[in-house]
DNA sequence: TGCGCGGTTGTGAGCGTGCACAGCAGAATG
DNA sequence: CATTCTGCTGTGCACGCTCACAACCGCGCA
């Protein structure tokens, strides 16, 4: 008997061809119920349903995916997905791609270094999506990388060397006005934690940063930069505390402001009174830290729907795509841990 | 559902039969070279990776999973993805599953009745994986899920009502090791801030809180049930804080007991000094709150490993596959919410 | 009777791969 | 010289699905 052959173990559930065969009817006509784009007579559509049924057939995507050339998914790479500002983006993109009946595959770049950007984007091309969402990337220089796009791609918090649709929270903006708040409340001057180095973020944070400084006449003193974690501010916040220049802190994320503020809390600086900090990102946690965080909300449900919405444009697109960026508004939200400034 | 209905636009790549040509040889000697599991004669090799090169060659996944009738990738089915324990969990899932060589599809079912279990995992035979992780589920009767095993799956924390292997920390034994903590420090009760009723995990933790009393013979209060949220937390706080019978509190997890704290403070009530917290998770923010939070530090990382471990030991494995839990050690952390009882 | 028509269903083909099974040289062996 | 062997490469096929096209059926109408 030619057929089964060397075929090890059958793995794929009933095809077509199965369920064609106990409704007496041709793989065709099962296909049509299956995808109902085409109109098949009640009856039968009643006996190839049930014959789905009896087996417990589902279509085999893979085959689909061939014939139409088309996954129904999209993949986001990022370096890691556990910390907040990633989830946060990760679970918008989720719920927007499931709005447009994709489906999302997470891709990790374990290296950091930008150089390793470019193989890791051809490796995709490797993988079962129809396009892309860059998140955040931080480490490499300057974020940048560049890619020949294969796919549909868009970028988030990212300075792609291509030019790829984009999008971003007025990050420049919002640092801006966080540390003018700061400073509205008579504080001489603002310091900053800012990110690594390396991170558009933290890049664009820091010049916003000190854009305010520059603007209200006074030298931005020198930016610290850490890693996001909290792990980090706690560190510069217990050398910062012996300084009693530091007043304000501006910082580039929420983890790393309430590290700093605990350092602070140790060593005995009560904030705001003695100290005033600011976060970014707007944790879920930073309403309820002690005392409650100012900070800046970004809009993460709105980045990921964006996202989203840019790369399934591009499908199906002729190409070239237009090239537009999106500025998603974020907000500042004062809290509690900014106060005026401590009398001299 | 956006009418996605263009056809005829052809969006795939070079294929095996382009290089071909190009390398003037047959496809069948692309196909060697591109896997690598057969010999080719050095220039032959050669003279195909340059024509690869040349027109940006990558193998279509699709075809190949049709072939094989594998995907290479596993799906990880959860409420959401945002919070802290799902996104812990997810990223030991992807890392594990990258060092396998697979890589992992986000699903997410979105109504929480555990009778939309079925149906959702129905639709997950669809789906381009060939194995499936399901994480916690809570919100349904006891987060049980009845489902036709179409494909290898694993458990976290849920209860299913087929046998599925599972991944667990042992959280009855460590709810029980952070109460019994409570009362060695001399509090006459412990109360206990609970996940939903639903939720396996909240009950577990829940059994573990209420058989450590029993042990010290004290009548378990009534526990409350809330949503996880840092929010829920804050309002129960609001409510606990004016009962001088609190002294402390076990919550299911650290975002509630991070709102908690907070209303415990702005309602003048000092932690630890006044009232003891316990949270439950360990995520990273804990080590940093002010105070740093006493909590049951999970293990994520191996977590994730293990369902991952789980989930591929399936594939390729004769059926019935021997299904065994596996209990993850989770470890009390004390840090600086718990102190002595308050004296009377 | 012949023709056309709309509604349904079947047939053939091919999407890109990789396995089984040749073929075909050249070298080693009898 | 014939024969086997070894190393490399090509041919045919099937994976499951859907599209284009053709075929069929019953009916209405001239």
């Amino acid at each position: 008997m030619a057929g089964n052959g060397a075929r090890g173990v059958r793995k794929t559930g009933p095809s077509i061809g199965d369920v064609a065969r106990l409704a007496g009817v041709s793989a065709q006509t099962v296909s049509r119920v299956s995808t109902g784009r085409e109109v098949v007579a009640p009856d039968t559509r009643e006996r190839v349903l049930r014959a789905m049924e009896q087996l417990g057939y589902s279509p085999n995507r893979a085959a689909r995916a061939l014939r139409d050339g088309r996954y129904g998914s999209i993949g986001l790479l990022a370096h890691r997905f556990d910390r907040t500002g990633e989830a946060l983006t990760t679970d918008a993109v989720l719920r927007a791609a499931e709005d447009q009946g994709y489906s999302v595959s997470l891709i990790t770049v374990h290296d950091a270094e930008s150089d390793k950007w470019e193989p890791a984007a051809r490796r995709l091309a490797d993988q079962t999506v129809d396009g892309l969402i860059i998140m955040r990337a931080e480490g490499g220089p300057g974020d940048s990388f560049a890619m020949r796009p294969t796919m549909p791609v868009a970028v988030s918090d990212s300075r792609p060397h291509g030019r790829f649709p984009r999008v971003a929270s007025n990050e420049f903006g919002s640092a801006r006005e966080a540390v003018w708040h700061l400073l509205d409340l008579g504080h001489r001057t603002v310091h900053h934690l800012g990110g690594p180095e390396g991170s558009e973020p933290s890049r664009l944070r820091a010049a916003g940063w000190r854009a305010a400084l520059l603007e209200a006449g006074i030298a931005p003193p020198a930016p610290i930069h850490a890693d996001w974690t909290a792990e980090a501010g706690h560190a510069v916040g217990r050398a910062l505390a012996d300084d009693p220049d530091v007043t304000a802190v501006f910082c580039a994320n929420d983890e790393m402001a309430l590290g700093l503020i605990l350092a602070f809390h140790e060593a005995g600086k009560v904030v705001p009174r003695d100290v005033s900090v600011v976060g970014y990102d707007g944790i879920a946690l930073s309403r309820f830290s002690v005392p409650p965080l100012t900070t800046v909300q970004q809009d993460f449900p709105r980045i990921g729907a964006e996202l989203v919405r840019m790369v399934l444009s591009q499908i199906g697109a002729p190409r070239p795509f237009e090239v537009a960026d999106v500025v998603v508004p974020s907000e500042l939200v004062v809290r509690s841990t900014t106060a005026p400034a401590p009398a001299r």
